[in-house]
DNA sequence: CTTGTAATGTTACGATATAACATATAGATC
DNA sequence: GATCTATATGTTATATCGTAACATTACAAG
């Protein structure tokens, strides 16, 4: 069930690929379930809600955005409110920070620790994780010649996904 | 001439290596006046003292703190003043922007077309340029193999710098 | 059912960034 | 040199993103 909404719907391991997209978040929603379950941790309703809209499409979502549906769901109105469920995700791995856009992305790996790389269509705005361990070492190999040590590391691309370089007038820089 | 305010003085290419700082200033900025006037672009006084100001240290600087010396020397006191500054420096390639820290820095290859990959020190706030091209082209890699067309790519890692990992209240996490 | 901890909510503010428009300046042309 | 034109600078005003600090509520352990 590709849906409307997301031009460019993103697979786990084959972003930008029509897939069952309703499968997709609700295995996210489960996966996160177990993970924060297996640590001791709760997944209340903010956070859940939070989650869910993260989910919605392999978009990125701004916190304010984010806190306007949670507000219009009689969730508190105020910046931290978004801000720190954001935050709760993506410190335990549900969801990412896309420094590019300010904005978030829920995690397509979840429980995979991992360093992600993303792919930002800056026409449809769809996100895509891709592997990002060879792009990780290179950078690691780069640092430790420095005598750098990496704590984390960000990697992102911005550019045009499959569908958007198809269509010239979006293309158009 | 290592100096002292900068506790981790990076060297064009061997980043948090004590150099001759004063020739490494001086040097990109002549070499920013060749890149510009190969274009036929301006070196202007704004931009000419906002470049002096990034080169000060192999540090970032947010806008405002671009803004607030530039204000002090009889420039503009408003953000577009920094902002712009900034912005035609970036497109030029004579400074980036890090996205980590909203905040820019000099760039230390200047003229050579490159993808950037920055070394953030989370303790002394030290900023080197490390070599990106294998990251880059392992990202290239990932993006085909999803059909996506990389435009720009955003590579920053943020950990500790070599004098900083021998102190151990810095190093705290 | 109390008590300590974690989570939620609020107010208030700080930091980052841009749109829109007015003024000035450098270089080209006459 | 005067004038024109494109570029650059400066301003006001506002949008957008993010956090500190503190009050209140829910939860789970004893």
């Amino acid at each position: 069930m590709p849906h409307d909404h997301c031009p460019s719907c993103a697979a786990p391991d084959l972003a930008f690929a029509t897939h069952d997209h309703a499968d997709c978040a609700s295995d996210g929603l489960a996966r996160a379930q177990e993970i924060l379950a297996t640590k001791g941790l709760r997944l209340t309703p903010v956070r859940r809600r939070t989650l869910e809209i993260l989910l919605e499409g392999h978009r990125a979502l701004g916190a304010y955005e984010v806190l306007s549906r949670l507000a219009a769901e009689g969730f508190g109105a105020q910046p931290p409110v978004a801000y720190r469920a954001l935050d709760f995700l993506e410190e335990h791995g549900l969801a990412h920070r896309i420094r590019r856009l300010n904005s978030f992305t829920a995690c397509m790996h979840m429980g995979e620790s991992h360093t992600a790389a993303f792919l930002i269509c800056r026409a449809c705005n769809a996100i895509s994780e891709a592997p990002a361990a060879p792009s990780r070492s290179a950078l690691d190999n780069a640092a430790s010649a420095q005598g750098f040590a990496i704590e984390s590391a960000t990697i992102e691309a911005l550019g045009l996904c499959p569908s958007c370089q198809t269509t010239p007038d979006k293309a158009a820089a």
